[in-house]
DNA sequence: ATAAAACCTCCCGTAACAGGAGAGTCAAGA
DNA sequence: TCTTGACTCTCCTGTTACGGGAGGTTTTAT
């Protein structure tokens, strides 16, 4: 019979975690002082003890431990729990090395750009919307003025409300950089579809489980900057484009006057590679 | 400006991690209503919130975020930080991995071990100790019932105090296993060092960083078993052998009658391979 | 006008203990 | 035998990053 103490120097554990196993039923001390309410250990639990570090080496929570040696579980059920713990730390390593190469392509970015960090790639989940949209074709970007303009008279006639939170932006379907010619599709997230027009479409567009995006601040001249750090996040990191980017505008002419001011999203549907 | 809902669906974050985010300080909203207590949130914010949740993806902590962010730190010192949470992030995948190598070892034993999980390898530190010790080469195992005795009649005539927690232990100087003419070093830890004898001697044993332990429940006829289970552990998870192993004499002959009830505990002391 | 949705402020719970306060217990030396 | 210091006990709080929910107010839509 060993006091607490004791009990913790043998088994290298503190006399914090025994109390704290005794308080939840994990390991009782054999003996408890009924005056004194000191706990006294036997070299009997030693094996239970041992059983409940190993697993917690392992990467057990207590509460799986205390599941796994409440009944005495045969070997059968402990290898499945052993494989649901394996996939489980599987999928931890892979995460972390997904932080790693995070973390190694943001250094890397600050060490080649003088130090500005303005850009910040983020992985999110792009919902499902009803929008109302125009794909045409543009001679160049000065031809959005024309454009938006146009959708936003149609939708204006038709009544069409737009969905809280207001979500405007505009779809890239060529698959390259273009100056001009330039395949792009309008929209403009709705609460529910209306008629179409000629050239005003309503429809479904459906929902992106992981899209790297990433905030510009300034005019869109600038707008490059910002792909190219999200390119080459994307690289780095072991993902590859899976759709046609967007840009989904946030703060511009409309209510900013200094383009320096201006609030763009790029959002680009990624998937991880391999 | 955006109400707390709106823009916590333009981000895709809670409405709860956002109300968490003020009241720590790292998300102030641009506006609060005095008499509602509204919170209104502006897309100036969202450089910021983009950082942050940048930040949180790498593995940063919310005050380590604080701090990044607190003062405009410029590259430089981010990349330190970076540099910092890169390593941390390296030694999790490494245990990680350990543990992943641990869970494989283990459902492999008990595949091939017909169904009894009675050996449960841990890693723990040994402390460094003073002991009374006799180092010899015995004739065979039986031997140990002539030598014990004899080093305790020396260590009570010196009126020896033993140290607490007792920890008696016998290391094994053979390179292999044998079965006669054995060199082993019996071991007492002692409170302090006593007057060395011909065969007694006091000393310093090291600690030892990382030793693999098991323990054995039976007779000793049979502990070859949890040499063969702790063996098997160490290859499986990228150990080697790092010093003679003990075994530590936890319950036996003097305080149970039964050598079924006997306890003894492997240990090995170990260190990781490559 | 009324009801639903959105918002607010507490307060509790999570996992596995660590730290510490304040009080009782034990063993050894004087 | 007394004392002193080491050991032990039971609370209570703190850790991380929120989630859940109660109970009450405000806004918005019908």
């Amino acid at each position: 019979m060993f006091k607490i103490g004791v009990f913790s120097k043998i088994n290298r554990i503190t006399v914090k975690t025994l109390r704290h196993y005794d308080e939840i039923g994990l390991l009782k001390p054999c003996f408890v002082d009924e005056t004194t309410g000191y706990r006294y250990y036997s070299a009997d639990q030693m094996p239970r003890l041992h059983r409940i570090l190993a697993l917690r080496q392992i990467g057990f929570s207590l509460n799986e431990i205390m599941a796994a040696l409440e009944q005495d579980i045969d070997a059968g059920t402990m290898i499945k729990y052993l494989e649901g713990k394996q996939a489980e730390v599987a999928r931890t390593i892979q995460s972390e090395r997904a932080k790693l190469a995070q973390i190694v392509s943001y250094i890397d970015f600050l060490k080649q750009e003088e130090c500005n960090m303005s850009y910040n790639i983020i992985l999110k989940e792009l919902p499902e919307v009803i929008v109302a949209s125009m794909r045409t074709v543009i001679p160049n970007y000065d031809a959005f003025n024309t454009i938006y303009p146009k959708m936003g008279k149609y939708m204006m006639e038709q009544k069409c409300r737009c969905a809280v939170p207001e979500y405007c932006f505009t779809i890239y379907h060529d698959g390259e950089y273009r100056e001009s010619d330039i395949d792009v599709e309008i929209c403009q997230a709705v609460v529910e579809a209306g008629k179409d027009s000629d050239s005003v479409k309503f429809k479904k567009i459906d929902g992106v489980e992981t899209a790297a995006c990433v905030l510009h601040k300034g005019p869109y001249s600038t707008i490059g900057r910002a792909y190219g750090a999200a390119m080459k996040w994307i690289e780095d990191n072991n993902y590859e484009i899976a759709g046609p980017p967007r840009e989904s505008y946030l703060d511009g002419i409309w209510n900013k006057e200094d383009p320096e001011e201006w609030l763009t999203e790029v959002q680009i549907p990624v998937k991880r590679v391999g």
